[in-house]
DNA sequence: ACCAATTTGTCCGTATGTATG
DNA sequence: TCATACATACGGACAAATTGG
């Protein structure tokens, strides 16, 4: 295969589509494009980069994959923030191709929502309080019907990250927690007594967090996450086996 | 715009190339398609969806970039399982591009270093322990160099992660410590101290966690978060300040 | 180690639908 | 309303690289 005496390195052609793609990556990155800013036409970047029409569109359909860039009402081609979403399910996928155990997601969600609660008994406004106020009084009124708890328990997780003010922890949260939540339906369906428990918590938790009381949201959070996993056990569930990709549709799909 | 009587909801056309990869991305993740097996010449995916060559192609593109697809030694394309660091560069960059602070990349990796090496004291193993011990035998061989000491402290946390064996976690705490470690360096370049604290704090934790001493692990792995604070505030920069891109260089290169 | 078939990378030209001014 | 610009999609072509005898 290599020869003993060899001079040179191989030689990596790098496809000139790719090459198109890290060009505009970089004047993003670097800022020289800002998010909102146009890119170009099609035919501008052709003109500039000197390579094909059909080029140009395979390399802008890489950044588009990525979120950099991001076609405006259909037509102009912008530069944008990657949205978190976007990237949260991309994550959610890769866990679920790598077959993770409950286990691993519970352990890793319930360090991050612990950690999450703390930083929004620090910082959380009025206005967010109210928003989780809101959120568990229409989590009561639709105590009965566990798909809607189980919408407005997603809600209410993504309320405390947004109370925490930091956006690394919103963004480090999210994949696990759009594995995790949809099994919220799932045990509440089984187990009478989990919605009016998961209420309580909630209510603490918001109690707390009003409080600024970071030792009692701390505790509040990590009660509600060992009753989520008592309630996977008893819903008849193995911690230990991967996340049944049957009821990860939602994830799924785009 | 739009009219009263409306009959017809709007037809929102979904260009083809993302019909394309959607079908392709579909059968990945239904299983349908392994990872490593082949997904087909070009030339047979035109004739399956009866398109264009030139659509099929902008429809793996996007494919390849989300890390679904991957083209092996040759050009073969094969299915792939998307891999860790290629996500967390995504979010490091994503995090970038929205100028998080130092404070909310500290405070969440801070509780993710926690939470796993918490996990790491539960179930290290005899061969990673050993790897630990190995790394903090190099960083003190390396103590005069601060790259050095840098690139072997992110590699401890890695095998730390290793050590936990949750690969939820794994993934959750790469995007944020592929930010924060390189700032490592600069502070350990301006405080002489720096060094000695870092190695102590690695060893304690290599000797927590080998005795499975969760209380230990954690403490110690606090003591070093916060040494690491008090470093990047002693070394005259401002937490509360976007990260700063100029030291960001290795993450924005592919 | 050579050869033929296959496959990818790149290019050209063209047609069509549609958003914007 | 209409003209223009632009993105989407198609068909065909050729050189270079890879594969598999």
């Amino acid at each position: 295969m290599t020869e003993t005496g060899e001079k040179f390195d191989r030689i990596n052609a790098i496809p000139a589509y790719q090459l198109v793609a890290d060009a505009i990556e970089r004047e993003i990155l670097a800022r020289r494009i800002r998010p909102g800013e146009p890119i170009g036409t099609e035919a501008q970047l052709v003109k500039q980069f000197g390579v094909n029409r059909s080029t140009v569109r395979e390399g802008i359909r890489l950044l588009e994959q990525s979120g950099l860039i991001h076609r405006d009402s259909g037509r102009r081609l912008t530069a944008s923030l990657p949205h978190y979403s976007r990237l949260a399910t991309r994550m959610s996928r890769a866990m679920l191709l790598h077959e993770v155990t409950f286990r691993e997601l519970w352990e890793a969600t319930t360090a991050l929502e612990i950690a999450t609660v703390e930083q929004a008994a620090e910082h959380a406004t009025a206005d967010v309080i109210a928003e989780l106020q809101a959120n568990v009084a229409s989590t009561e009124q639709a105590s009965a019907d566990p798909a809607a708890v189980a919408e407005l328990d997603t809600q209410f997780h993504s309320l405390i990250a947004k109370a925490s003010q930091n956006r690394v922890l919103q963004l480090a949260r999210e994949p696990s927690s759009l594995l995790i939540f949809p099994t919220t339906e799932i045990i509440l369906r089984k187990l009478k007594e989990g919605v009016p428990r998961l209420i309580q918590a909630h209510r603490k938790i918001v109690d707390a967090v009003s409080r600024h009381d970071k030792e009692a949201s701390r505790l509040w959070m990590l009660r509600h996450a060992n009753d989520w996993r008592r309630g996977f056990e008893r819903a008849g569930k193995d911690v230990d086996q991967p996340i049944d990709r049957v009821y990860m549709k939602e994830v799924m799909t785009r």
